[in-house]
DNA sequence: TTGCGATATGTAAAGCATTACATCTAATAT
DNA sequence: ATATTAGATGTAATGCTTTACATATCGCAA
């Protein structure tokens, strides 16, 4: 009982003091240019002297409103995720929105119940960072959704990602133009449409540059243990590849470190390629060839999509494909 | 104009389809104990029928309460924020809460403005992953807030963190344990307490081992940069250290890799230790030595403390330290 | 039989801002 | 001089839920 002694002010404290209507002091705060020069300096006064500040579940009682986007993300401890995020939350701010953040850890029930919050009012839309949409298709149409990076297979859902056939087709084939032939991938996680576009990329180049003998996909997965593990299972098979392409930086990273503990230099020994372009990429050993995508960019696309959404203001929804570009760095180099 | 046809369902038409009040449709709801088995029953069954979710704005209005925590965090797209967040996001969905994020940037404005969802009944209370409060005193203690990490100097807001200066200074023992004698430290971002204990630390331990001849600190800061331009700067200068004692890992991390570029092996030339211990730094070349802080953990701990504030369940709002662990790897070996 | 407590439910107020509609003044047009 | 319009402001309804208080029923004790 230290401090909140004194309510906060309302909108008829406001009033009362200024001598004016509840009406006036709501439109003196939202529109301006409907009151008058003096009214609103008086309103202004008081405002300032009693510290007012709409209360903001009035305001999203009576609009219908929230002003706030919900962002579903299997892990928001991931970097590949939170400089999505961090995209996000810029252009939400921009427009005075916030943002509703929700771990779902990857779990279809966490995921339907952080949609409740579309249901509830809570927010106005979601930006689906997450691959899977448990719910059913019609349900799907009545809420403002954007899903990014992964896209929601069958699901009528505006996206912004990269043209990601197109990048691991690139990347394949800067290995191929290095002059490694036994060139394999290590694939993403199963399920996830990145991992098949990924693969197939991959399976196109190689069959163009004709080298579909040498076609090889290993399961791998995007994070660190993934590429570490993945790294080991190929050591104890008899495949001798020259070079990888792996599904992420991060597994890349894991695999390298993996490579390295059992003696492979890299590159000398074996070139890889990773995907994303992260931070530390840049300062690994060795410095990481890559695909690099805007994260950030991303964010922000599918975050004004979204908003456009809401209001109303975007048409037909399109899907909206973010420019990547191969990053040479130390750890594909050529074939010796 | 799509799918907008249907309205949502209200208390009342749940109600009216119940044949009961809407008192009782609450109560089923938030306290069924209080409604007959058999109402009970007819309830949740128009519900489940007809979609109904509660509106959150109202309930918001109606109890004076957003169940909302704020993080007000300098960069989410930092790892190291991230991972405490995701500690904070944990404990609040178990306590039903939900998270609004707010990037300040580091800025004052944008900070003021992100706490004003204290004052407008957005939010219960804020987590400060910032440092700085740019608010007066008095108004601080009105609020809910607790902080991480890095404290807030000279305010009465509770803390949660680790013993900076105890982990600098184990830190800087293990240098010399190792028989290096000029030890010198990059320390972190100016202004940031973090930093003063953390060179306070490292004093403390030059000057027990009686090594304060040789002691030194270089400002750094945090980041991949600031490790960089802080090594380059060590270069032009003529201090040749045995070891250092860095301000974070990602620091460390710049400058072991500018240290390389010059030709300089480390650990042969140059034992390091990191503060941290992030996630790359095991696979890192060479593997960080660090002072290892659960920043999970740190979320989490603070995150129950600041919904025990908000509730009332708590006591005299106190400090809590987390623990911290020298983590012995290969950036740091013994002196030749 | 009367009265009391427990249990179940209903009525209606309260929470706060926005906004459709009404009203009033003053200025401009005819 | 009168009609019309624009501009400024007020009145009161509205959005939806929770909850204090009131009412009703039933069983059981006195």
């Amino acid at each position: 009982m230290t401090s909140r002694t004194k309510k906060r002010p309302t909108i008829s404290d406001v009033a009362r003091l200024a001598n004016v209507s509840t009406a006036t002091v709501s439109r003196a705060l939202q529109n301006p240019e409907l009151v008058s020069q003096q009214t609103r300096k008086t309103v202004y006064d008081v405002v300032a002297q009693t510290g007012y500040r709409a209360n903001k579940a009035a305001k999203m009682l009576r609009q219908n409103r929230a002003n706030t986007l919900l962002v579903l993300l299997p892990d928001i401890a991931n970097p590949f995720f939170s400089e999505i995020l961090s995209g996000i939350e810029e252009v939400a701010t921009e427009h005075n929105n916030t943002i509703l953040i929700g771990n779902t850890n990857g779990e279809d029930t966490r995921t339907k119940d952080l949609l409740g919050n579309l249901r509830n009012g809570r927010a106005d839309g979601a930006l689906l960072l997450n691959g899977k949409l448990p719910i059913a298709t019609d349900e799907i149409t009545s809420l403002k959704l954007v899903s990014i990076s992964e896209a929601i297979s069958d699901a009528p859902i505006p996206h912004v990602g990269t043209d990601s056939v197109a990048a691991s087709r690139e990347a394949t084939q800067h290995l191929i133009d290095l002059g490694h032939r036994r060139v394999i991938h290590f694939s993403g996680q199963q399920g996830n449409i990145l991992t098949e576009q990924r693969i197939k990329g991959y399976q196109e180049a190689m069959q163009t540059a004709g080298l579909e003998a040498y076609s090889q996909v290993i399961p791998c997965g995007f994070t660190l243990k993934n590429g570490q593990a993945a790294a080991t299972r190929l050591l104890k098979t008899n495949i001798v590849p020259d070079a990888i392409v792996c599904a992420s930086d991060i597994a890349a990273m894991g695999a390298v470190s993996e490579f390295k503990s059992r003696g492979l230099d890299i590159p000398q020994d074996l070139s890889i390629v990773g995907f994303d372009d992260i931070d530390f990429s840049g300062i690994f050993s060795p410095p990481l060839t890559t695909i690099r995508q805007s994260r950030k960019e991303m964010g922000q696309q599918a975050a004004r999509m979204l908003l456009g959404h809401i209001n109303g203001t975007l048409g037909e929804p399109e899907n909206i494909t973010v420019e990547h570009r191969l990053i040479q760095r130390a750890s594909a180099i050529k074939k010796s």
